[in-house]
DNA sequence: TGCTATACTTAGAACTTCTAAGTATGTTTG
DNA sequence: CAAACATACTTAGAAGTTCTAAGTATAGCA
């Protein structure tokens, strides 16, 4: 379970453009083998990013010989996870302050 | 959209008992309004958190006169909270890592 | 030549959340 | 007292996200 990939992608197209496959591995990477993403949920999702216009996607021949397709981020998309990245936070904060509070010792019925 | 409901509830239950109507209070007040989860969205939750004996649910009368339905978390549900929030912490750290790294300057192709 | 890694595609199922109703009771206010 | 409002829970259906599980195709290697 991601839990909302698109923030994870975008922020890894924001420090330089990437593709489909490569996305994957240093999701997995990163993760130290913790974020399995299925090449079935990734490929859709970069699909309709980009036809949100978050991201723009070009076919270029890598120095394989393979054809990959390789987003980067528009300034459409740096805008949309500036908020989603301060929305994250905001959640996470709200689940540490709530994971905080005193726990009660005594019934409160 | 609260991205995942669950572990916030978990949160809530793990203070102290408490029922839908109030956690949704609860959520709204302590996210400053940011946060607000529709009845549709809370009850249907709890009835499946109920199922998967995260936590257990009574009919109360209230001070009010009013039947509630209190949850309280059971062991299960302790333990399911202590992963998720683990989880969430790996995540949220996940992301700050990626956002730091740092930004290609030049092409990388 | 066959296997493995790379790279992308797609259909359908499962799950989560939201919308938008509805029901019922206690409290407040004119 | 009646109307309006806050409290409290329920449910059906739509929309959105992610997963499963296929499939296609090419490059490199044994």
């Amino acid at each position: 379970m991601a839990s909302s990939l698109a923030p994870l992608v975008l922020i890894i197209l924001r420090r330089q453009e990437s593709y489909g496959y490569q996305i994957i591995q240093e999701l997995r990477e990163k993760s130290g083998g913790q974020m399995a993403v299925a090449e079935g949920t990734l490929y859709p999702v970069l699909k309709k990013m980009e036809a949100k216009k978050w991201v723009e996607g070009v076919w270029k021949k890598a120095d394989s010989g393979r054809e990959r397709r390789y987003y980067k981020l528009t300034s459409n998309g740096t805008q949309e996870l500036e908020q989603q990245y301060s929305q994250l936070n905001f959640v996470s904060q709200l689940i540490h302050k709530l994971w905080n509070l005193p726990l009660s010792t005594s019934s409160n019925l």
